[in-house]
DNA sequence: TGCAATTTTCATTTTTTTTTGAAATGTTTG
DNA sequence: CAAACATTTCAAAAAAAAATGAAAATTGCA
């Protein structure tokens, strides 16, 4: 007749209306960046999260193992997304959202996209390399690699001009 | 003795280390954009392509079904990223490389990202209304909601800005 | 209109990615 | 230093995504 009522011992209150539309957002969030949902999920609980969360909590509120959580917490660690807390005590980790989006983008920019482009410029060296005398003087041929290149030059410029803007804003 | 010099009936010499390559090159550059092998594949084998090609072409020169490469044309062609030309005297359709990335890439952002953009601005004012009276007041929170509702500003401006730059250049 | 060629669709299979959980490793403190 | 707790790793399972291919739908021509 009361059970029902009892919000789970060691927390305090939860809206959980709340921590299901922060979960729910990012998880689309992190997938449109291509990372799997527990990244989403544990990112979306600790940003709404006053308290800082062990492994162990956040594995138990969202029902994944701790493996998941162990691999989730590690990635966004590397993305910068998360830092833990040392917390007088306790022995565990603890981990709070960072919630200076800037740095979340511009980490993935630069971890995530910019290697990409190095070893694109490297392949479209090769591809230059691959003409045969007759089709070096292929406009065809001149046009696409020009337009490969190009577009290499374009995104070295353009990402980090985008990570430049977000850590300003 | 001769079988194995001699080059596919019905095309003209195929620069192969530079096909080879291209389609590697496109099949990352998709994947980044989350796309399948297969539409990096068709996209990069029809870059380097003087001819146009017919799906069957395709897919019989990539090794996939046919029902992948109908599948993968018809993404190509939701990004504007092919366009498909009448050849007189031949049923099919025959496809050629667009090969202004601007379009690929600003089609991607308008169709891709933008309407997630929308929904996320929905799902926020859902967070917004779920806070608590008590909530409302708690600084946490309202930097919280602030933060996510200051994110998507930012997307609203910057993606657009991003989709204007590849336009110009 | 009817037939043959072409393309699309979609249930099934295959492949890839993610999650799980138990064992191995690492860490703290009594 | 040992035992208790925490975290990481990784082989196996589960889930998700992509590819297949045959049937259905569409198209264009005779």
């Amino acid at each position: 007749m009361k059970a029902s009522q009892t919000p789970p011992s060691d927390t305090k209150k939860i809206n959980n209306l709340l921590e299901i539309e922060s979960i729910d957002f990012f998880v689309r969030l992190m997938g449109i960046l291509g990372m799997p949902r527990s990244v989403g999920e544990i990112y979306g609980l600790l940003y709404f999260s006053e308290t800082a969360l062990s492994m162990n909590k956040i594995a138990n509120r969202l029902g994944i193992s701790i493996g998941s959580a162990s691999q989730g917490l590690k990635t966004l660690k590397g993305l910068k997304a998360i830092k833990s807390t040392y917390i007088a005590g306790d022995r565990k980790d603890h981990y709070l959202a960072e919630i200076e989006f800037k740095k979340l983008f511009s980490t993935f920019i630069k971890d995530e996209i910019m290697p990409h482009l190095e070893s694109a410029k490297e392949r479209i060296s090769k591809m230059e390399n691959s003409l045969s005398n007759q089709e070096k003087e292929e406009e065809f041929y001149i046009v696409r690699v020009e337009k490969l290149k190009k577009l290499a030059k374009t995104g070295s410029r353009l990402l980090p001009a985008i990570a430049g803007i977000l850590n300003l804003k």
